[in-house]
This record gives C-alpha cells, structure tokens and sequence, in this order.
DNA sequence: TCAAAAGTGTTCCGAATACACCCATGC
DNA sequence: GCATGGGTGTATTCGGAACACTTTTGA
C-alpha cells in the first residue's frame, strides 16, 4: 500500500522528511524448553489484521519509546513474563509483511527458565500457547519466517555463548544440562566427556542439594556462575560446545 | 522530538496507524583491507544535519524500498561501489540518535575486494576516504557506536564463515590470506600450520599461475572455491579458524 | 652465493573420544 | 537384589603447536 502526503517537520523543511512515514514494530521468538523439547510461545491474535490467526509476540513500538524496551514491554504486556532473556536477532522489511503499510519489524529472540506454568494472554492476545518448534500453526503475516530465522540464531549463538541455561530452571543436573544442549544441538553427547568439558569451564557453582524423589542415587544440582563466566571472558576464556 | 499528528489510513481506521510515524534508514560499515590494515570507508556529508562531518555511508531507505536493496542502492549513489558482499548485523533505534526525529536504521557491512582506487564521492557526499580503524575521525549520529558494532561482528564472523575472502582479490596467495587474517584476528599464525590448515579444508582451488616481479621464488596463486565450499556445508563441513 | 620468501616434514603435547566400570538410591 | 540413573577412570586417537628444514627465485 502507497502512503500519500509526506509528513513535513516545519523547522527544516528537508526533502529528507517525506520519508518519515514507516511502521515499526518489534517481534520476539519466546524459546522454552521442557522434558527434552524446543518450545516457543505463540499468541492468538484478536485483533485485525490476521485476527484468530496465532502469532510471535510483537506489536508496534511506541514513538517516545526505544526497541529493547520495546520487546520487553510487548512480552510483558501480552503474557505476563517478566526480566527475560533477550537479544536482538535481525530486522525484516520486505515491502508486503503488513497489509496496513510499510512497516518494519526488529526481531528478538528470548529464552525463558520455565515453562511449567501455563502464561497469561492478556491485551489483544485471546490465547497464548507453547508449541513445539518441530510443530507449528500456520502463523500470521511473515512470523514463519522471523521464527525460523530466530531458530537458526540460537542454534548458533547457543554453541559459543553460555545462553543456554537461559533454558534451565536456576538449579539443575549435570544431565538436565546435557540433555537440554542435545535437544538444541540434534546430537548426543558423551556422559562422561560432557561433564568433564562443562566442569573443567569452571563456570558452574556446585550446591549442597540433591534432586530427590527419585528412585535411584539423587543427582548433586549446580548453578551458572555467571560472575565468574564474566571474569574469564575478560582474561581470554570463550565458551565451545 | 515528539512528532503530532498520527496519520490515518482511511480504510481501516486502527488505533495501531498512528505510529506509522518512523523514519527509517541503512548504514553500511564498509571494509577494506590493504598492506595489512583494516580500512574503513567514510564519507564526508555536504547536507544537513551534520554537514562536513564525516559519516558512515547511509542514507533514509525510500517507502517502497526493501532494505537489502537500500543498502547496496546507498552504496552505489554514494562511491559507485557495486555488486558487493553485504550482510545486515544490527538495528539501532535509540530515541534520540537523528536530531530531526525518530529514525532508526540498520547497520549493514560490507567487505570490498581492492581499495586500490579510490571511490568517488557524489548525490550529497563531499569525499570519501578510506580510514585505518585504529585511526577515525569524530563521526556524525550515533555513528561511531555502529562502527564498533560493526568492527566486533565482522570479527566474529571471520573466524566461522569464509568471508574474510571477500577482501582480498579473487587471486591470493596463502600468505596473503594468512597477513589478512593475523590482522584481522590480531595475533600471528605459524605459516606451516596455516597452510596445512586451510589447505586441508578443500576451499581453495590452486591456479596455474604464481606472482611474479618478486626478487624470490615466487608463491602459487588460489582463488576461493565458494562452489566447493557451499557443496562441503551441505554434508556438514564448517569453516573455523 | 646470498637474501628472502615459498613450501615441507617431524616431533610433541593436550584435548577429544570411546568405553568400561563402580556408586547410591527406591522399590 | 536389581533397575536406574549418577558419577569416575583410562587407553587410544587425532589435531594443533612448535620448529627445523629444504627449495626456488632475483640480483
């Protein structure tokens, strides 16, 4: 759709302002994982366009108002999640993704610790669900497409950055660990050379707890140190898996 | 600045149009490398805001322009550059980067083949130059933040993906390639070890020719084989250096 | 014959792999 | 005691690092 009558900011009268017209909006691809399988969260939307249809988490950014916040703010507003991981992925801006106009969506990825309980859908959203990545709804304008890049990001991101116990509750098994970078990664790991790798980073914190009511020995639970990940990624230290 | 008057589309009449109000533009961090350093390419600006200052090569993206094409269009209208590897990286919206109102843009870089001759300013440009990025000027907007940005994803992405081949001319010799990687990467390589390396990785395609006028045996020309490169990444192969 | 860079071969060491084995717990 | 997952030890292999060496050219 054209949009007519350039919209003139009078204190410069710049040719450059005729361009002062576009749409911007921020989506976000809510990872989560739960018992060995990639989540994301989708909402159904009850507004036009695409009502009914499910959708990332996004909507428009406000003019007083910058992009992390925005996607943090969208996040919270539609289902109620609060302090998530988040990182800017990619921009999209093909002419036809909104059929309202031109606007451009930033895309962000988050990784949230918990899924157990069921988020709230809220605003404009009439339902918000987990889907798993491997079996997904027909989704609204080109959210299929944010969503499979975003997949590709963190399958990248996630080999050379700690940002997978994002996924984690904040204290997990050593074998939690494992099975959650098998489930990203699409390979199996080796018990015993995967604990040795991960234990010799030296960016775990061991607890004095153990996971009970299990019928078999208790697995001892450990938490990301993220402080000492800090202090050596300063002194030349990177994170392979 | 607070921009009035939300624009309305007539035929849907939503509360979302009055935010349609963006503007919206490309960056390009354009690389080059020559005697071992990294360049970058800067313009001077002959328009309003910011006249005279020297400045990434950007400009607003026009309303029926997709981004791709608006950073490779920028490019061209600005030095006559074409045809040049160019990747998006990352968005920058921060509410008062453009002092004539809310314009985010999205920050693209390029890499160049020769810097050898010189690009020709032209539309609103003043010059061009080409800057060691130990060595810049004071930079218009919020462009020196995009330029750090872009300098740490190019260093990044150089060490998994074969893009660094994209500054050199399409003939190379291995030591060359090995110069431009110790400057891009900042520490040395043990010459024997990075031809075997890289090498072994099937990459290269060896030429029948060798450079010649050198006062010493001269060295074995290859080129990239981006065929063979693309055909190893299907069956899993990935570039790590 | 010498300088300078091209190009090769070999040893050494540490990290990744594969795999076997023992341990603690609930039932 | 046995099933189940927790947790450890070790021999072997492979790739990277270090470094010494030979080759080819122009002057």
């Amino acid at each position: 759709m054209k949009i007519p009558n350039p919209y003139y900011i009078s204190d410069y009268k710049l040719p450059l302002i005729e361009y002062f017209v576009f749409g911007l909006s921020v989506d976000c691809v809510v990872f989560g994982y739960h018992e060995g399988e990639i989540k994301v969260l989708l909402i159904q939307r009850e507004a036009e366009p695409y009502r009914g249809h499910w959708a990332l988490i996004g909507d428009l950014v406000e003019p007083e108002q910058n992009l992390h916040d925005a996607s943090n703010n969208v996040l919270e507003k539609l289902t109620g999640l609060k302090n998530i991981f988040m990182k800017q992925f990619f921009t999209f801006g093909s002419l036809d993704r909104h059929p309202l106009g031109r606007v451009v969506t930033v895309g962000y990825f988050s990784l949230v610790k918990s899924i157990s309980y069921h988020p709230i859908a809220s605003s404009w959203a009439k339902s918000a669900e987990w889907f798993n990545i491997n079996d997904l709804p027909e989704l609204a304008f080109d959210h299929h497409t944010i969503l499979l890049k975003g997949i590709e990001t963190l399958k990248n991101e996630v080999r050379h950055k700690p940002i997978g116990f994002e996924l984690l509750p904040s204290k997990f098994t050593l074998l939690d660990l494992q099975l959650l970078y098998e489930a990203l990664l699409g390979y199996k790991f080796d018990k015993s050379n995967f604990r040795k790798k991960i234990l010799e980073m030296n960016i775990l914190k061991p607890l004095n707890e153990v996971k009970d009511n299990v019928s078999h020995r208790p697995a001892k639970l450990f938490k990301f140190d993220e402080k000492r990940y800090r202090q050596l990624e300063k002194e030349g230290f990177s994170f392979e898996l």
